[in-house]
DNA sequence: CGGGCTTTTGAGCCAAATCAAAAATAGTGG
DNA sequence: CCACTATTTTTGATTTGGCTCAAAAGCCCG
C-alpha cells in the first residue's frame, strides 16, 4: 500500500522539493501525511462553496479548478490546479470555503487530514516553508490572471495562459516533446478566460493559424514557444520557480520519465 | 514614543482583533514588532517588483495599493491596501516581489523588521494564525475582482467594488455616518477596475444618477447601500469577517472613533 | 493668475458578446 | 459494432459595451 501511495505521491514531493530544500525526512512525513488517495471521475466537486471540510485535498494527477457560479449561470474558473498543487489549505485558518473545488480530467486526488497538516506546520519548518510556498505561488498567479483580464486582449490573454501552463508543467516534468495534457473543453478554457465559448474557439484558431499551439486529442504542443512568448510578453518571474524540479534534459522526451522514476526510488528507499 | 507608535499600530491591532482571538501579550508583542513608523506623501512607492525588503511593511494610516504596469503603458491595481493591511508579507517565503506597492493617499506606514516576523511565527501560534488569515484574506478578495473582471460588467463591477469597501472599511471601524475616505482618482479606479479612465468617468455618473453613492472632496456617502448591494449581488461571506472589530453602534457615528481609543488604553495600560 | 491635473462630454470605432445553426465528436445503450 | 444522442466545435450575422481620440470645463495650488 505504501508503494502505491509513494507512486501516486510523485508529483507533490516533485513540486515542493522543487520550491525549497527538503531532507529525506520531511519527503517521508509529506508522503506519509497522505492518508488517502482517490480516483475521481472528470468534471466531480471536490469541495463546495460553504464546505468545511476535515482533510486537505492535494491534486497529485490530472486537472482541477477552482471557480465561482454566478446568480446568472455565467461562471469564473480561479485557477487550475495541476498535479502536486494544493486545493484548500486555507480552509484551516479561513473556516469555511468561499469558492468550489472540482475536477476537469479524471484525477487521482489526495487527502491529508487536517490534524497532519497541523503536525506537519508544528514540527517541521522546512515543511511549513514549502506549503507557504505553494499557497503564495498560487496567489501570485491569480494576480497575473487579473492583469490579463484587465488589461490583456483576448488573444495575448490565452497566449499568456499557454505559456504559464506549459511553464508549471516543465516544472514538475509533464512536458513531453514540447506536448502537454490538456483535458479542457474550449468552453472550461472560456470559462478561465473570462470570454464567451464562442470568441475562445476564435481565439484558438487563431493561435492555431499562427501555428503558435497544436491542440488535437486533449493534447497541446507547443510549436514555437519563443514567438508564443513573445506575443504573451510572457515573463515567467511570478511563477517563482526556483530551480528546476528535474535534472537538465539529455536524452529526448525521456528525461523527465527518468526524473520522476529517480523521486520515486528515493522515496521507496527509505 | 511608546504611545505614539501605539496610537499608530491601532489600525493594524484592531483589525487582527477581528480575525483571531489574541490576548494583551499578543497586541504587545505585534505593537511592538512594529519598530518605525514612517510618514509617506501620496503616490509614492513603497517596494518594487524585484525588491527583497528587509522589513514588511504595514499600512497603518490611509490607502496604499499593489500593482503591474505592462509595456504598454497601462496599468493594473491588484489590491487596495487598507489600514491594518499587510503590503509585503509575502516576500519573506517567495524571494522577490512579483509587482509594485505604492501609496494612493498621504499614509502612515509601519515597519516590521523581517527577524520579528519571523519571532512571531516561532513564538506565538495565535498571531502566526492572525498573519495566515490577512494574507489568505487577500487572497479571497483577489479571488473576487478575478470574478468580476471576468463575469461582471462595469457597472456592477464597479458596484461590487464600493461594497466591498464599504464592508472592508466598516470592519475596521472607519464608517462615519455612511461614508468613508476615498483619496482615489478616477483613473486610479479605472486601474483598479480594468476600464479606461473616460469608461470609469460614465460608470461612476451612473451610480451617482441612481444615487447609490454620493462622491464628493476625496469621500464617498452610501446613500442607500442595500440597493448597491443589490446592483453589485453582493455577498460579504468571502472577506471572512468572522465579527465585527468595534462594539454595536450606539450613539451617532462615535462609535469608532470611541473603539479605537478603548484599544489605545488597552494597549497603553499594559 | 496661470499651468497642470482631473473630470466631463461627444463622436466614431472595435473587440467581444449574443443569437442561430450547422458540422464534427464523443458517449451510450442495444 | 452501430445507431442515436448529447456535447463540442465551428461558422456567420448582428449587436453592444467599452475603447480611443479630441476637446472643453472644472480644480487645485503655488
Amino acid at each position: 500500500m505504501g508503494h502505491v501511495r509513494q507512486h501516486a505521491v510523485a508529483a507533490l514531493l516533485r513540486r515542493l522539493r522543487a520550491a525549497a530544500d527538503l531532507c529525506e525526512n520531511d519527503l517521508e512525513v509529506l508522503s506519509s501525511a497522505v492518508r488517502e488517495v482517490r480516483r475521481v471521475r472528470p468534471r466531480t466537486v471536490l469541495i463546495e462553496e460553504g464546505d468545511r471540510p476535515e482533510h486537505v485535498h492535494v491534486v497529485l494527477d490530472g486537472f482541477a479548478c477552482r471557480y465561482k457560479s454566478l446568480p446568472d449561470g455565467n461562471r469564473q474558473i480561479l485557477a487550475w490546479l495541476l498535479p502536486g498543487e494544493f486545493c484548500d489549505l486555507h480552509v484551516a485558518i479561513l473556516g469555511n470555503m468561499d469558492h468550489t473545488v472540482a475536477t476537469l480530467s479524471a484525477s487521482t486526488i489526495g487527502l491529508i487530514p487536517q490534524d497532519q497538516v497541523e503536525m506537519i506546520i508544528d514540527t517541521s519548518p522546512a515543511l511549513s516553508r514549502a506549503l507557504w510556498w505553494a499557497a503564495l505561488v498560487q496567489e501570485a498567479v491569480i494576480r497575473e490572471w487579473l492583469v490579463g483580464m484587465g488589461r490583456r486582449d483576448a488573444e495575448s490573454r490565452a497566449a499568456h495562459l499557454f505559456c504559464e501552463l506549459h511553464a508549471r508543467l516543465d516544472a514538475i516534468g509533464l512536458v513531453r516533446d514540447g506536448a502537454v495534457d490538456f483535458p479542457l473543453t474550449q468552453g472550461e478554457l472560456a470559462d478561465t478566460l473570462g470570454l464567451s465559448a464562442v470568441h475562445a474557439n476564435r481565439v484558438v484558431q487563431g493561435l492555431r493559424q499562427q501555428r503558435l499551439i497544436a491542440w488535437k486529442d486533449r493534447k497541446i504542443r507547443f510549436e514555437r514557444l519563443d514567438a508564443l512568448q513573445d506575443l504573451a510578453q510572457f515573463d515567467p518571474n511570478y511563477l517563482h520557480l526556483k530551480r528546476r524540479a528535474v535534472a537538465p534534459q539529455r536524452g529526448q522526451g525521456q528525461s523527465s520519465r527518468e526524473a520522476a522514476s529517480m523521486v520515486d526510488a528515493r522515496v521507496r528507499s527509505l
